[in-house]
RNA sequence: GGGCUCAUAGCUCAGUUGGUUAGAGCGUUGCGUUGACAUCGCAAAGGUCAGAGGUUCAAGUCCUCUUGGGCCCACCA
């Protein structure tokens, strides 16, 4: 089995060949398991259009890591893998693919717009599980689910049916978000809002009875006064008090526009004269409405200006608003202009400057459905991980708006609404078909009516049912994309198919905890709480780990517009996935965003290869007897005697208990941290220098084989191919696969903290004597001699069990072990903890230089004293503070004392023979 | 306007619920030994933990303020 391997990992030759033998043995598949706990994460679905970027590689390398460590703990592991139909950012890449062919969508029609996407999506669809896959992602693939996929439209239908009936959703006249570009409603948290430098111009509107005479109010956005119905100012503004009631002539149109009088108006904002469009701004929406006001539309859907803007029809509204500008000041109209900082809302998608335009749309009404998911956060059902963010969670909750749903594009799911246009004519409306639904109505009576002609329906309805007319019609429209992400915690389950969501369902769901990013918590994570609470009764998860964003060296989010990006495809070959996956892993404290350079692959690329060759090492090294021994460092560490042995063991177990308690707390960085210090610094640069030179005896062939074992195990979550290879090549154990192989017990019997804790005085001797070879740059041929001092029995002890390690470790012919007020001529002389050494030593050296060092040394350990003595001095430390923390500064005193005499005579001998 | 977050070694960052003389990687300096690894080893230099105040027996860690970055939310036309 000892083959020779190649003193250099390479990645290539592992990742592809143990991906496809876990998928063939099924390894990532989750089942019901009766008797076993299931620990179920879903996946974050990317886009169909997606490919793999650094943040997916974050965001899939914990899950795949949450999801191996449970896995190895014992539970039935699900991850559930998926894709988004990503509706606008989908419909925009399809378009731009058939523009090549001078093609539009409209030129094709709906239908067979639809059958492009679909095309697109079989050819394109699945690069980003290939990604995935590359990634080393242990998915249960068998389950992949796409949120397109007929069983899954159904949930979406079912849902919109069910909050219909619950009158949670109505359709509705209202100011939008409106993407010129994409030609469609946007949601709020579609359309972030982004500072813009722009300017504030000052208009006057003339008087009607006096056109000398004007009013100034002040605009970001001049194109808009076109569709001007008032002019509003604060009743209590003297200023404008005897103008209330009077009319103005709305310059370049000449309608004609009341001033009214309202207390949102602000006198201290610019003129203290507000311009009033209704139908292109929210706030101007609602004075509108309060006072009766007209909604003038003026622009199309495109941007454009509509028949309503007079002689600016047609112009785009930037266009317009310059020509606009320009008129004004030609009339003298435009009293001024100012640089002004400004935010405007941003299509998501497209980047465009949204316009809030007037339209009909259906809405969600989320005050009801907010509520339990506020509950479930308050009370701890679900927590958020770092903490803070249950507070923007909350916060957004609490303030939460109605939720626009509709969109005017065609990929996606279709509203399932049909209107019969022979109601609608005659005013009839749909009869109430649940009981609830009465029950509710009776009880608010105010509560929107049913709209005439509406016809809201899971299948596609044969004839209207009031009327019986087939003249019926579907809505144009689909759904926002997230009102079918927000199911995905049980529409993956086929929910609310019952025959065939029941036993996965009922078992995985709830789900063990939600991986992503910030930016995602309104947009999904928030909804998805309030979908499972309102259709599962439970919220879908308990846990939710908030990863940072992933930002270039500079702190700028990757981009490609920026051209910032490090694509972790290339990182993987050029470094390999394991180290792209530890290396991610490493640097990312909880919370915090992660800043990203390609130099950073480097350390994970290190260590793969140092396990590879601690391995082969091992490997190289191992007799046929013990090859082939079933042995774990759990069994290993009560059978070997050597005290190099059982501080290796303790050591381990200590690392394996370290980690586990890190994972348990979603502390990653230190998880991993934690098993790089252990393995390539006390594994390999201590322990395996150690036992080097007896590396036949039979425990020592027992112990590393069994350490380096269980550590493989321990790292797996975090590089799955490194330690499967090597894991495999070892053969120690039964199983088929490290996948199958269990996470190291956490046996305290097995940790001896007393003895890590003498051992290190012994490795710190050996870095002692170090210290003086190399200040006295003896050679590393050249063999010194020492003498040393114990401090105490245990320390003697210690030293003469483990003689030849330190022989062997600090390159020496011989270590004398001396008595008390010994001390051997011609030598340099330090003290380590519990060690005086003396390094023997006959060329030239200053001995003024050893005292200063000595000195040097003292002065430091003296400050620390110092510090210690003045705590226990301190009655009030040694009454509150806890006795453990009181003993240990009292062994610290007695430690530094001994040393710092020690020392102290040390530095007297050396003035005495100065 | 409200909220969050960051400031620790030359650089990039860790540092659990406060508790020895504050750590890592990279970089720097010196030396490289019987072939696991130069993608390596040994040793070393380098920090008044942004500033000021406070709480506490004890503060890098908790509180307040200041300075300077970053982010999110909000209907200032």
């Amino acid at each position: 089995m000892t083959k020779e391997l190649p003193s250099r990992y390479d990645p290539k030759e592992t990742e592809d060949k143990w991906y496809a033998y876990w998928e063939e043995h099924k390894y990532f598949c989750a089942r019901p398991a009766p008797g076993k706990k299931p620990f179920t994460v879903v996946i974050p679905p990317p886009n169909v259009t997606g490919i793999l970027h650094m943040g997916h590689a974050l965001n899939n390398t914990i899950q795949d890591i949450l999801i191996r460590y449970h896995r190895m703990r014992g539970f039935e592991s699900l991850w559930m893998p998926g894709v988004d139909h990503a509706g606008i950012a989908t419909q925009n890449v399809v378009e731009k693919s058939i523009a090549k062919e001078g093609l539009k969508r409209q030129d094709l029609g709906r239908e067979k717009f639809i059958q492009r996407v679909w095309q697109w999506k079989e050819q394109y669809g699945s690069t980003i599980i290939r990604q995935l896959k590359k990634l080393g992602a242990s998915c249960d693939w068998e389950r992949l689910r796409f949120t397109m996929d007929e069983d899954y439209s159904r949930a979406v239908v079912e849902v919109f049916a069910r909050l219909y009936e619950k009158k949670l959703i109505y359709r509705g006249h209202y100011i939008i978000n409106w993407c010129p570009r994409c030609q469609t409603a946007l949601s709020d948290e579609e359309a972030p809002h982004r500072e813009l430098q722009g300017s504030l111009y000052y208009l006057r509107y003339p008087l009607e009875e006096n056109p000398a005479e004007y009013v100034v109010v002040a605009t970001t956005r001049p194109e808009t006064m076109l569709g001007d119905t008032a002019v509003a100012v604060n009743p209590k503004d003297k200023r404008f008090k005897k103008l209330v009631g009077k009319a103005l002539i709305l310059p370049l149109i000449g309608r004609r526009i009341k001033v009214i009088a309202d207390s949102m108006v602000d006198p201290k904002f610019g003129t203290g004269a507000v311009k009033v469009t209704p139908a292109h701004d929210p706030n101007d929406y609602a004075t509108g409405k309060k006072h009766g006001l007209e909604f003038i539309n003026v622009m199309h859907p495109d941007g454009r200006m509509n028949e309503n803007a007079g002689d600016y029809r047609d112009m785009d509204r930037f266009e317009a608003r310059q020509v606009i500008l320009e008129d004004l000041s030609e009339k003298g109209l435009l009293e001024k202009t100012e640089p002004h900082t400004l935010s405007a809302g941003h299509c998501y998608r497209c980047h465009t400057i949204i316009e809030p335009y007037l339209s009909r749309q259906w809405f969600v009404k989320m005050k009801p459905l907010a509520k339990p998911a506020i509950d479930a956060a308050k009370k701890g059902k679900v927590k958020f991980y770092p903490r803070r963010w249950t507070k923007v969670y909350l916060n957004w909750m609490e303030n939460i708006q109605d939720w626009c749903i509709s969109r005017q594009i065609w990929w996606g799911h279709r509203i399932p609404v049909y209107y019969c246009a022979k109601c609608a004519e005659t005013g009839k409306s749909q009869i109430p078909n649940s009981k609830f639904q009465k029950k509710k109505q009776n009880s608010n009576p105010k509560s929107q009516t049913e709209e005439a002609g509406v016809i809201v329906s899971r299948v596609r309805p044969e004839k209207c049912p009031v009327c019986g007319s087939t003249d019926l019609a579907q809505d144009e429209d689909v759904l926002d994309t997230w009102f079918s992400s927000w199911l995905w915690p049980f529409a993956t389950f086929y929910w609310p198919d019952e025959k065939r969501a029941h036993a996965d369902l009922e078992y995985f769901y709830p789900t063990a905890a939600l991986v992503t990013a910030p930016e995602i918590i309104f947009f999904w994570v928030a909804r998805m709480i309030m979908a499972g609470e309102e259709f599962m009764g439970k919220a879908p998860f308990s846990d939710v780990y908030i990863h940072g964003t992933v930002r270039d060296i500079e702190g700028k989010k990757m981009s490609k517009s920026l051209g910032n990006i490090i694509d972790p495809l290339e990182i993987i070959a050029e470094y390999g996935t394991d180290a792209l996956r530890f290396s991610l892993i490493s640097i990312t404290a909880q919370g915090q965003d992660v800043y990203l350079s390609k130099e950073r692959f480097e350390q994970g690329r290190n260590f793969a290869n140092k396990i590879w060759n601690a391995a082969r090492f091992i490997l190289m090294n191992l007799d046929e007897q013990a090859a082939g021994q079933n042995i774990a460092p759990e069994e290993g560490g009560k059978k070997t005697a050597s005290a190099a042995n059982r501080w290796i063991i303790s050591r381990f177990h200590s690392t394996a208990g370290e980690v586990a308690r890190q994972l348990d707390t979603y502390r990653f960085n230190e998880a991993a941290n934690t098993l790089y210090v252990f393995f390539w610094h006390e594994f390999c640069d201590w322990y395996l220098e150690m036992i080097k030179q007896d590396i036949k005896n039979p425990d020592n062939q027992e112990v590393m084989m069994a350490v380096l074992e269980g550590f493989l195990r321990c790292l797996h979550p975090f590089m799955p191919f490194i330690t499967e290879d090597l894991w495999q090549r070892l053969k120690l154990r039964g199983d088929t696969s490290i996948m199958r192989a269990a996470w190291p017990p956490a046996d305290k019997a097995t940790v001896d903290k007393k003895l890590e804790k003498q051992f290190a005085s012994l490795l710190a001797l050996v870095t002692h004597i170090r210290n003086l070879r190399a200040w006295l740059e003896i050679k590393p041929e050249q063999q010194a001699v020492v003498s040393v001092y114990p401090h105490s029995k245990a320390h003697a002890a210690l030293l003469s069990e483990s003689k030849a390690l330190v022989l062997s470790l600090a390159r020496l012919e011989s270590a004398h072990i001396l008595s008390e007020n010994q001390r051997p001529e011609a030598s340099v002389s330090s003290v380590a903890e519990g060690f005086d050494v003396y390094l023997h030593f006959s060329g030239l050296f200053d001995a003024a230089k050893e005292q200063a060092k000595i000195k040097d040394r003292l002065s430091g350990m003296h400050k620390s004293l110092e510090a210690k003595k003045a705590r226990m001095a301190n009655k009030e430390f040694v009454k509150k503070a806890p006795a453990e923390v009181v003993e240990k500064e009292k062994a610290g005193i007695e430690e530094l004392t001994n040393s710092i005499t020690r020392l102290e005579k040390m530095f007297n001998e050396l003035q005495r023979g100065a």
